[in-house]
DNA sequence: CGCCAGGCCTGCACGC
DNA sequence: TGCGTGCAGGCCTGGC
């Protein structure tokens, strides 16, 4: 379920009650998410101290002070803080023992989610290294965007959701950045000009920004007992309003299929 | 029952 | 033959 806005929130919620602490142990009750989890990973990661959680992508990295935890939240992932004595649930497959006497705890049904554990600088570890600039930093820009997709003729919302284009950006994401921009999400990638290509990086800076400011309401109940931190409401313009209303123009939102996803556009506000 | 769901890696087929 | 590219498959459970 997350997209970046999501982990980012989960990520600003967590910090605080990570950062300095002694991992005690980890507890793995199920292993097998998209990669199994390391049958080893409590001895590696036991008496280390948090250094710092950071995020690249859709990935939360735990810097655990000569190693770091890779966290992926797959599908339906979700990370809570909660009493490390509170009794798991049938998806709970894994709880990082803090020595504040708290947990964090990944509940996972789909289990598409993962945690790895990563010996160097995760940088370079080969889910990470060849991830895309992160949206919301410098090196996305509409040079970038421009460059990278001369020659492509493939619908710029599949291309958008590529981690080689730009992370962090999913389904809902996609297509509300382009409607946004006012750009047809089947549009040849390599067709856009700068100028679009602009209007796209702004689109989507903005999107992601509202979104992770809007979940910042949301940081308050994250230690609470029912709390499902990083989940918020966000008013879309497109996703999930197939049949609806645009809220610009009035025109109804169509639904598309585009490599078996569903893209949701507003014909009139957006063109090719 | 069948279909759908916010991710993302892998493998295959294709065209140059 | 090798590459870039673009699909489709697969992993799972839950909800409608």
């Amino acid at each position: 379920m997350p997209e970046l806005p999501e982990v980012e929130t989960v990520r600003r919620g967590l910090a605080p009650h990570l950062e300095g602490q002694i991992v005690e142990t980890a507890i793995v009750r199920d292993r097998r998410l998209r990669w199994p989890i390391p049958c080893n990973l409590a001895r590696l990661i036991s008496d280390r101290t948090v250094r710092s959680l950071g995020r690249r992508g859709k990935y939360l990295l735990i810097d655990c002070d000569g190693g770091w935890l890779i966290l992926h939240l797959g599908m339906s992932g979700s990370l809570r803080l909660l009493p490390r004595e509170a009794a798991p649930g049938k998806h709970d497959h894994f709880d990082l023992v803090l020595g504040s006497g708290m947990a964090v705890r990944l509940t996972d049904p789909r289990r598409f989610g993962a945690v790895l554990w990563c010996a160097e600088d995760p940088s370079g570890h080969p889910l990470l290294s060849g991830l895309a600039p992160e949206p919301l930093e410098a090196g996305f820009d509409a040079t970038w965007l421009h460059d990278h997709t001369r020659g492509r003729s493939a619908a710029i919302k599949t291309v958008l959701m590529d981690s080689h284009t730009v992370v962090g950006v999913g389904n809902i994401y996609a297509s509300e950045s382009l409607f946004r921009a006012g750009i047809n999400p089947r549009t040849a990638a390599g067709r856009l000009s700068m100028q679009r290509c602009q209007r796209l990086v702004e689109a989507i800076r903005s999107v992601l920004a509202e979104a992770i400011a809007a979940g910042g309401s949301t940081l308050r109940d994250f230690v609470g007992a029912s709390g499902e931190p990083g989940y918020f409401q966000q008013a879309h313009y497109v996703y999930g309003r197939d049949g609806e209303a645009c809220r610009l123009c009035g025109g109804r939102i169509r639904l598309l299929r585009q490599g078996q996803r569903a893209t949701y556009y507003c014909p009139s506000c957006q063109r090719a």
